[in-house]
DNA sequence: AGCACGCCGACT
DNA sequence: GTCGGCGTGCTC
């Protein structure tokens, strides 16, 4: 019987396709069912969706193509998946079939029906095995009573637990608790980034070996297209109990699923940052409500988001969102790190590492400690400038300079990777003598070799300074090789930017210093406070996760700072997260920020500045139009040049739409849409738009 | 986005 | 005479 079918096809919401397309079948293929189908010339991955309600059941205007085939041989994605997708799609302003083909794994696309049949007869069977789980740690009070509440309430939770209370016990045992519970129910553990952490994975394999290798399977875009799809069906088929992945794992498809973990919930990185924007920590909430799986979201410094949602009840006040559930305390004790604030004021100008840092370290050097000294700036020098004609080393094709990279003798641009060898002389003026302004990692381990030459180790040899940061890692591997030299204490003096403060622990890592963290104390992008809070205080419990030092060892956070008295540096001297929440949200509130208000952006690409915004103007204009009288909440402010406004030669512009309504934000956006498809025609010299609801940088 | 069609410059 | 540049337009 010929029937007619609704059919997601990988089309974005741009090419004026944006809803489904219908087709005709004979087969009985229900929604959630892959199959093959004609579009264009092409033959493509479609995905059955749900019939629109009320649908026209009568004669379509244009004739009907036959779909190629259905890949069988796995149950249809589920309806709460398709709702997970639906919901998805229209919350991040993205076609569904977009939406719903970029979180189906890449080379799923690829595969003919046959093809496919062929890869599911080829899997492995989960295979239980009886073992004794070794080293389970015991519980804490706090791990107790904090498990006993999630046994009791159904969530969503906020688990906000200093580094080294324990957070990562607490995700196993309720997923162990879970699992028992129903022997086919799943659990998914996400992770801002899985190449840092692949300790966790080892740990979680370890404590669930009992449930067979294959039930345990990883998730991120460092996997070959091959391992996707064994992890992606392995996870849609319930072999895998456990998926261990990073943000694109939100979206997979778990028919059991009872818990979802969100470690580091505050990370950026859980925001996708291009094509469909979302942020896998919200979907988590989202799917957690819709499939009846409890949310978990774990972390030392909460994003002030999820703090807010787990406010104390107040009468009169909407319900919080979240439990909060905390871990104040440290296992076994170890005392948490003390501040010690650096007044630059007080320092010969230009001082890159201050005279009390620097016999700090010795001291603690000669000890046969480790030290850890972060910079967020790598390379070299931020700027090479001339101080005849005052040239200085701009990219031609971005709005920055280009960094000096002594180890190569290079100029790297790091946005647009344009690279080119040191010139001699001022390309601009002809000057021999050009210098160096600023400073970055590279600058630091060289000077830090210097001062520390004459340091020597137990058995005779110098020092050993090393430096990791994105430069040092640039090849597979080298980041887990260099990790691992440092926890084998063959280093003695890590210098690093921002990547070497997560997720790792340190033994014999007693101090560990930031440099210059000023910069976002009077930051325009008002999360900038917040992210150095989160990275100091996760920096600083790096240190010190070795308990059998003795309190004459106590681990110290070192700071430099032109405003030690500043609120920010005070509250995290007391590791007092709350009050710092409490004073930052105080402002966000007066400001009327997220998460007091719900933002957009509207941002636009085009060869010149004036295209890009003239586009953006026009659509505020149209915009407008559709606002209800008094804006109805709803604010759209005039296009601005981005921060970062040229990349790669292409002009970049944004425009902020802001409402005290996530209600009335979605269904301006969602208006909007039409508008903006109509002013492309008009507007050809821009390259792309897209809006990015929830934005993290403004 | 892909992938066609379509109309103008440098090569066997 | 063809190969190939990327502008414009369509995909149930």
């Amino acid at each position: 019987m010929r029937r007619e079918i609704s059919v997601l096809v990988p089309t974005p919401a741009y090419s004026r396709l944006s809803g489904p397309l219908t087709y005709e079948t004979d087969e009985d293929v229900q929604p959630g069912c892959l199959v093959r189908v004609p579009l264009g010339q092409r033959d493509t991955l479609g995905l059955v969706w749900p019939q629109p309600a009320g649908a026209p059941s009568g004669p379509s205007p244009h004739p009907l193509k036959a779909i190629h085939g259905v890949l069988h041989g796995i149950p249809a994605l589920s309806a709460n998946w398709l709702k997970l997708i639906d919901f998805a799609a229209s919350y991040y302003q993205r076609s569904a079939g977009e939406f719903a083909m970029a979180c189906l794994p890449p080379s799923l696309r690829d595969l003919s029906p046959l093809q496919f049949q062929r890869k599911l007869t080829r899997l492995k069977p989960a295979a239980p095995v009886h073992v004794e789980i070794a080293d389970v740690p015991p519980l804490t009070p706090e791990q107790t009573q904090v498990l006993t509440q999630m046994a009791q309430q159904p969530g969503p939770f906020l688990l906000h637990g200093n580094t080294g209370s324990g957070k990562t016990e607490v995700y196993l045992r309720r997923a162990a608790q879970l699992l028992e519970e129903s022997p086919q129910a799943q659990v998914l553990l996400l992770v801002p980034e899985i190449n840092l952490t692949p300790q966790l994975e080892a740990r979680v394999r370890q404590r669930f070996v009992h449930l067979g290798e294959a039930a345990i399977v990883a998730m991120h875009s460092g996997m070959t297209p091959a391992q996707r799809l064994n992890s992606w069906l392995a996870a849609h088929l319930g072999t895998a109990r456990i998926v261990l992945g990073t943000r694109l794992a939100v979206l997979a498809s778990m028919p059991r699923l009872a818990l979802i973990v969100v470690d580091e919930e505050h990370d950026p990185s859980y925001k996708q940052q291009e094509g469909a924007r979302y942020s896998a920590r919200d979907l988590a909430v989202y799917r957690g409500q819709l499939e009846g799986a409890q949310v978990l979201l774990g972390s030392a410094t909460p994003s002030l988001e999820s703090w807010h949602h787990s406010r104390a009840a107040v009468a009169d006040q909407p319900a919080p969102r979240y439990t909060r559930l905390s871990m104040p305390s440290r296992v076994g004790d170890s005392a948490l790190p003390l501040l010690r604030r650096v007044d630059m004021n007080n320092q010969p100008r230009k001082t890159l590492i201050s005279a009390p840092l620097l016999s700090a370290m010795r001291e603690r050097l000669g000890r046969q400690e480790q030290v850890l000294v972060l910079l967020n700036r790598r390379g070299y020098a931020p700027v090479l400038h001339c101080a005849e004609c005052g040239w200085k080393s701009e990219c031609p094709h971005c709005s920055a300079y280009r960094v000096f990279h002594k180890g190569d003798r290079t100029l790297r641009c790091h946005h647009c990777s344009l690279t080119q060898s040191v010139p001699r002389a001022c390309p601009s003026c002809g000057n021999q003598d050009i210098g160096v302004m600023g400073h970055g990692t590279e600058k630091v381990e060289e000077l830090l070799a210097e001062l520390l030459a004459d340091m020597k180790r137990p058995d005779g040899s110098p020092l050993r300074v090393a430096r990791i940061d994105a430069d040092s890692t640039r090849l597979k591997g080298e980041l887990v090789r260099q990790l691992a030299e440092v926890h084998e204490g063959e280093v003695d003096v890590l210098v690093g930017t921002q990547m070497v403060a997560k997720g790792h622990d340190f033994r014999r890592m007693t101090l560990v210093a930031a440099l210059n963290p000023d910069g976002a104390l009077f930051s325009a992008d008002f999360r900038a406070p917040e992210r150095l809070f989160s990275l100091l205080l996760q920096a600083a419990g790096r240190a010190g996760r070795d308990a059998q030092l003795s309190s004459a060892q106590a681990c110290e956070m070192w700071v430099q700072t032109f405003h030690p008295a500043h609120p920010l540096f005070e509250a995290l001297k007391q590791h007092d997260f709350a009050g710092f929440a409490a004073q930052q949200l105080q402002e966000r509130e007066q400001a009327g920020l997220p998460p007091f208000s719900f933002q957009a952006l509207l941002r636009a690409e085009a060869r010149t500045q004036t295209a890009a915004q003239d586009f953006l103007n026009a659509a505020k204009a149209l915009g407008e139009t559709r606002l209800p009288a008094g804006g109805g909440g709803l604010s759209v402010y005039p296009a601005v040049p981005m921060s970062m406004q040229r990349v790669a030669d292409v002009e970049r512009a944004q425009m902020l739409i802001e409402s005290h309504s996530r209600k009335h934000l979605q269904q301006f956006l969602s208006a909007w849409q039409d508008d903006l498809q109509q002013l492309r025609t008009q507007h050809k010299a821009v390259l792309r738009w897209a809006i990015d609801v929830d934005p993290l940088a403004i």
